[in-house]
DNA sequence: AGACATGTGTGCAACGTTGTAGAGTCAGGA
DNA sequence: TCCTGACTCTACAACGTTGCACACATGTCT
């Protein structure tokens, strides 16, 4: 069937060992012999069983990741960054949806399934800060987004905070007064939309303007639709506002459209921010002023410190790191000076 | 360290091969018996180890999803679909990013990686008739697409040609007889573009309509950025035109802005179709009328077909098969009569 | 010369599973 | 009674790889 070392030694006039040295990088091996092995292989098209080497040393090569939905440009977008971060260090990814279901997140945390693969990249949504204790599994973990802390797992996110301060800032800086929120989440406090809250909260007392629970706005879900069910939602509130930060671009999307159908000029009568400078964000119309909240860099340091944990191989001699990205206001059309 | 057969067999009494055989329904086994090696188990919480297994069986459990980039939505998309589909089959799906580059797609046709998949449902972007040869490979293929003919695979793809002509002829059919094309490809007969290319002649000769090059644009890539710049050059040639077909969703929203932006009237002056009905195409201003190619029963079909090739094993009695997927059009506010 | 380190290669066992062949038991028919 | 076949279970040997222990050669230091 398919060539094995076996084929291999028996070509090079070796041991099936030998061959096995060359091919890990074994340095007392003689460097002729080296060659006949390297030629065997060459001529053989040898290719290494993985499952045999995953077998023998309990490695597979594969990382998962598993997040609430593909179809979500963020997730995607994500999606991309991690398996181009785990290739460079030669893994593969495999993808489970979890649609954000907190069930499902739950279970794919002890699913045989984690058997598979040497880690878990994890950006749940539907658990809450009480399953903390689910995340104290026996594999290398690290997880993305915040809806739980203090876990004993590697931590990479954005600084929500921050992010979602400067951007309030950057509407205050601009003449608005009356910034209303698309996308807070009722009574949330460590998860994105509770973070972002509290930016712009934050924003708000520093500017000395009053916090008005009128123009803030909670969905459930955090899709196109959702931004826009809520600017309706605000518009029939009938209380007055001058801009809008939708806690994410899909929101500020969704949103900014209706506000668009309703008569309403962006930027001039309302300016729109988003946050995660989505490929779209470029191309809507007005373009979308939004924070890039270091996607790539997430992805980046999610794999690497992944892949740390995995070679350490359960040495827990380092503790649960927390890393935050570097965020940026990319300014567009659809914010301006009132 | 990791519970075994051996540990399950031994806490139940009973030989290894008993609870190997139990696992996988084996029917002669005593009823109390299964019981007893279930309870153990359940019990013990065994899960078994997928890289024995698939040494043993010789396979993983796990097919390979080869795409240009998850960053466009239409892939992202259909492998949300794909992931979905083989989840329900028992199957895991491993995502590679080719950004479309030939050498990239070829490389990864004979990749040692294959080794580690059943095998491979393919979307190739760079790679053209020429290549098809390439595709003769040892392992089960299901090809997405159409950018080869008459390879020795399965294919799944949309009905372009269909689906390109009923497009144009809804503009037709709704006064416009100034047609323009967004995303061409110069010269192309058998990719996407060559054929929805062929769509729209077939629906404009029937019409008796004379075809214009001069509003028809050709660009390289399909990202938004191409639909702007196109229609920038559209604009540029100062010829007439009243309706935009997009080859896909994206670049007819890029173009469509640019419209915007040029004080056109969407639909009234201009009417803009795409192609995808991807999620966001509801959700622009005007939301977008587009032509749903049927993705997810591609996926389905896809997952189903490669599924078959890998029980049958190799045994390829059944001839490569073909599967064209329902499409219809969704019509929003972007078209109108004229 | 002897002791010792270093370089080069090998054989064996094991990772956890399943296919094959066969042993033992039991019921039913000749 | 014996034979046959079905049922129930088991031992053994693989699948292809790598860790371990060791054998042997060669060089280096007392």
């Amino acid at each position: 069937m398919s060539v094995t070392l076996h084929d291999v030694a028996r070509a090079a006039g070796v041991s099936i060992k030998t061959v096995s040295n060359v091919i890990n990088d074994y340095p007392h091996v003689r460097a002729d012999t080296r060659a006949r092995v390297h030629e065997a292989i060459e001529q053989l098209g040898y290719q290494p069983n993985l499952s045999a080497r995953s077998l023998r040393s309990g490695r597979t090569g594969a990382i998962a990741l598993a997040l609430p939905e593909l179809s979500l440009s963020y997730f995607a977008e994500l999606a991309d960054s991690v398996i181009e971060a785990a290739e460079r260090v030669g893994q593969f990814v495999i993808i489970e949806q979890t649609g954000g279901d907190r069930e499902r997140e739950l279970q794919l945390l002890s699913s045989w399934r984690r058997k598979m693969t040497d880690g878990l990249i994890f950006s749940p949504l539907g658990m809450g800060m009480d399953d903390a204790a689910h995340l104290d599994v026996a594999y290398p973990l690290v997880l993305l987004g915040e809806r739980i802390f203090d876990g004993p797992t590697d931590h990479v996110t954005m600084r929500n905070v921050e992010a979602a301060r400067a951007a309030t800032e950057f509407l205050i800086a601009r003449g608005r007064r009356r910034v209303a929120i698309v996308g807070a989440h009722e009574g949330e406090v460590i998860g994105s939309a509770g973070l972002r809250l509290r930016g712009y909260l934050e924003a708000l007392e520093a500017a000395g303007i009053p916090y008005d629970e009128r123009i803030v706005v909670h969905t459930t879900l955090w899709h196109r639709a959702n931004g826009a069910t809520a600017m309706r939602e605000l518009l029939a509130r009938d209380v007055e506002f001058d801009a809008v930060f939708g806690f994410n671009d899909t929101l500020a999307l969704g949103a900014m459209r209706v506000l668009q159908v309703a008569g309403y000029r962006v930027p001039e009568d309302v300016s729109v921010i988003g946050f995660d400078d989505l490929d779209e964000a470029m191309y809507s119309l007005p373009s979308l002023t939004t924070v890039n909240p270091g996607r790539s860099e997430i992805a980046e340091v999610a794999v690497r410190s992944l892949t740390e944990r995995i070679e350490a191989n359960g040495d827990t001699e380092v503790p649960p790191r927390l890393h935050l990205a570097q965020f940026r206001i990319v300014e567009r059309e659809s914010t301006a000076t009132a």
